[in-house]
RNA sequence: CCAGAUGUAGCGCAGUUGGUAGCGCGCCUCGUUCGGGACGAGGAGGCCGUGGGUUCGAGUCCCGUCAUCUGGACCA
């Protein structure tokens, strides 16, 4: 009977079927729902929360260095989105178009921004007249919409919420800068905080940003070795400055044209966590961003004493600035513990009338279930050292899945048999021809990832037409 | 966008050759419980995704459409 209604409950195992897995936990941790549009999801409070958190770390990181908030419209004129080439052709497959104000034929169309590099680029051209306006650090939090076609919670949706930050430089060298300071911001996010290690890099011409001259990346591999791009960083030399007359005096008066970068990191993070950290209990949440940090479950509640001391507990834990939440539900222990193992809370606190007469709890570890018992008055210094070697050792865990991932191929045939099995990264010489990117792609399935900033010297020359190499490259198969 | 699969109660599903809808979990009430998804007794909840068609009669057959899932192609 009760392994019935286990089965009934559990998810998919990963092992059996990874999609299924992934889908079963964003429902079963009420992370998201559908809405009546495809592609279009509700973040449910829980999911958002975590969003929340991912914002206010990464806010305060960009305030740090100087950047300051503001907010776009939601709407490109169709002649404001068709002034940089480039841009508009990458873009214009996937947007979303008004036509129609309430009853009022629109005169000009209307496109959703799928990115806002043009909208910010026409106002840099109203503000910006000499070398005392620069630089602009801008940033906005917002939605985007691109019409995807084919959609997953996170992963790949039709609208999507993200920082976009849009900077405007006097000098070219001071925008690189800005351009692989973002790229390590959101190293740090992803490591530090997210607890997940990524290959930071550069893309190739052929998967770089449209409009961009350099695109920069962090690339985080996956439980089931496919890649996830997880924050890009783009420089636009002055190309975009020019299309839109972008032009700033300098202190000789003469006019030039200003150089600028856009980056971005998306909710597409949550669903990084969920397929770095999540096994097959459900969601294992980084303490940084975990909506709750401790869950305090009361055992035998009804027992004079033991409600009240779970209270104190929360307010003792809360007060020292820890997440905490006390579920005194009339739901029965076992039910609350498979309920916030799914939910990934870090730490679980079990406090009963056992503990109570010992003046201790028993304190659980969501990665690995370990049990200890913990004197309570030991608990502000032993939950912050257990969230804090949790951390730890959930990025070691992703670390230790990366580093087994990543193979070396010297040629085509070597690479097909590197992800015969299982998808994995794979790192191979190129020559630099977008042909032979192209033949790589075609013949192993898998598209170049990135040139890591760490090159390594695998062979003298390209996987595919055997010429003298110049780079080498990640190779993996993305979401 | 292409291919396959699936839409029946909040969730997971059953529903026979077409005859007017059922099970488990969940939910509500009361009681007993509480250290790994507790138990009993009552109870509420469904235009069968949606629009047409065939038929005396459609959850069931036919056509369209929408959504979701899986896999491709495309992309944060």
């Amino acid at each position: 009977m009760a392994d019935d209604k286990k089965l009934v409950s559990a998810i998919t195992s990963m092992e059996d079927d990874f999609a299924q897995w992934y889908t079963d936990i964003v429902k079963k941790a009420e992370l998201v729902d559908y809405s009546s549009v495809k592609g279009c999801t509700i973040l449910r409070p829980y999911g958002y929360a975590i969003w929340e958190n991912i914002q206010r770390i990464f806010d305060g990181m960009i305030k740090e260095t100087g950047h300051e908030n503001v907010a776009m419209p939601m709407f490109i004129p169709e002649s404001l989105l068709q002034k940089e080439k480039d841009h508009v052709e990458g873009f214009a497959p996937e947007v979303a178009w008004v036509t129609h104000g309430g009853s009022e034929k629109l005169e000009e169309r209307l496109c959703v921004r799928p990115t806002s590099e043009t909208l910010f680029c026409d106002h840099f051209a109203h503000i910006v007249q000499s070398w005392r306006d620069l630089p602009k650090l801008y940033n906005q939090w917002c939605s985007v919409v691109r019409w995807e076609k084919t959609t997953r919670p996170f992963l790949r949706t039709r609208e999507f919420w993200w920082q976009e930050g849009h900077t405007i430089h006097a000098t070219k060298e001071e925008a690189e800068a800005e351009t692989l300071q973002q790229l390590d911001a959101y190293e740090t996010l992803c490591r530090d905080y997210l607890c997940m290690p990524v290959i930071k890099g550069r893309k190739t011409d052929k998967e770089k940003f449209a409009g961009a001259l350099d695109t920069y990346t962090i690339e985080a591999m996956m439980h089931d070795g496919k890649a996830l791009q997880s924050g890009t960083s783009h420089f636009f030399g002055d190309g975009f400055s020019r299309a839109f007359g972008v032009q700033f005096a300098d202190k000789n008066n003469k006019l030039s044209f200003p150089w600028q970068t856009s980056w971005g990191i998306s909710t597409r993070l949550i669903g990084g966590i969920i397929m770095t950290h999540g096994d097959n209990s459900g969601l294992v949440l980084p303490p940084a961003v975990a909506p709750i940090q401790v869950v305090i479950v009361p055992v035998a509640m009804h027992k004079p004493g033991v409600l009240d001391k779970a209270r104190e507990i929360a307010a003792q834990l809360k007060a020292a600035g820890i997440r905490v939440k006390l579920d005194d539900s009339d739901q029965s222990p076992g039910w609350k513990y498979a309920e916030y193992e799914m939910k990934g809370v870090p730490v679980r606190l079990e406090i009963g009338p056992r503990d109570i007469e010992k003046n201790s709890c028993v304190l659980v570890r969501r990665d690995n279930r370990e049990k200890t018992f913990v004197d309570l008055d030991q608990l502000n210094t032993a939950i912050p050292e257990m969230l804090e070697a949790f951390a730890q050792a959930i990025y070691k865990k992703a670390k230790d899945n990366l580093d087994s991932n990543i193979v070396t191929a010297t040629n085509l045939d070597e690479m097909k048999a590197a992800i015969a099995d299982k998808p994995k990264f794979v790192k191979a010489m190129w020559c630099g021809e977008e042909s032979c990117e192209l033949e790589i792609k075609e013949k192993t399935g898998m598209p170049s990832r990135c040139m890591p900033f760490e090159q390594e010297h695998i062979s003298d020359v390209c996987a595919c037409c055997g010429k003298p190499a110049k780079k080498m490259v990640v190779f993996g198969i993305a979401y």
